[in-house]
DNA sequence: GAAACGATTACT
DNA sequence: GTAATCGTTTCA
């Protein structure tokens, strides 16, 4: 099993978002199954930290590829998005629900839980997604269908169909 | 320097 | 339906 390369999340973000449902999100012993994601691009999305132009919370996103951005929610909790696109143009990818494999348990659906479950934090800001302890793991693609919906808990740009899961 | 807001979750 | 809670962003 080898981790996916920078050169996988250099592509269209949408794209991204859906090539990584089903690989494995890896933090040291715990392991899990990326069943959710959601797709946030740049400047045109209203609903992206990015479309503002870049800040010290958001240049994470306009860099180079593959780098986890971790952000704090709601003053409460921690959300982990991998970054897309090659570096300079914005465009990122929410994770939003894992299945357990290993080291995990109970389900994991919403990003403040699965990051609490990971024990990821804004440690891991900006963070190459290719190198242990955190990385994301290449898998066979998934045998179920993709279910394409709207996003969840925004209000801009609500009913854009970003979000991808199994 | 001060004020408002939010890619959420859990509880009433 | 709404409170909890605080870093980031925006405005003066």
């Amino acid at each position: 099993m080898i981790p996916l390369p920078e050169s996988f999340y250099a592509r269209d973000t949408v794209e991204v978002a859906r090539e990584l449902l089903g690989k494995l999100l890896v933090h040291g012993h715990r392991q899990g199954r990326i069943v959710e994601v959601e797709a946030y691009l740049g400047s045109d999305d209203l609903a992206a930290h990015a479309s503002r132009g870049v800040t010290p919370r958001t240049r994470v996103i306009f860099g180079p590829p593959g780098r986890a951005y971790v952000y704090l929610s709601y003053g409460i909790h921690e959300c982990l998005n991998v970054v897309a696109e090659r570096n300079g143009i914005p465009g990122c990818v929410l994770i939003r629900g894992l299945t357990p494999v290993a080291g995990l348990t109970g389900k994991l659906n919403g990003p403040g839980k699965l990051t609490k479950a990971m024990d990821i934090d804004r440690r891991f800001y900006g963070h190459p997604l290719w190198q242990p302890p955190l990385a994301i793991y290449n898998a066979p693609a998934p045998s179920e269908p993709i279910h394409v919906t709207p996003r969840i808990g925004i209000s801009r740009c609500a009913d854009w169909p970003l979000r991808f899961h199994l």
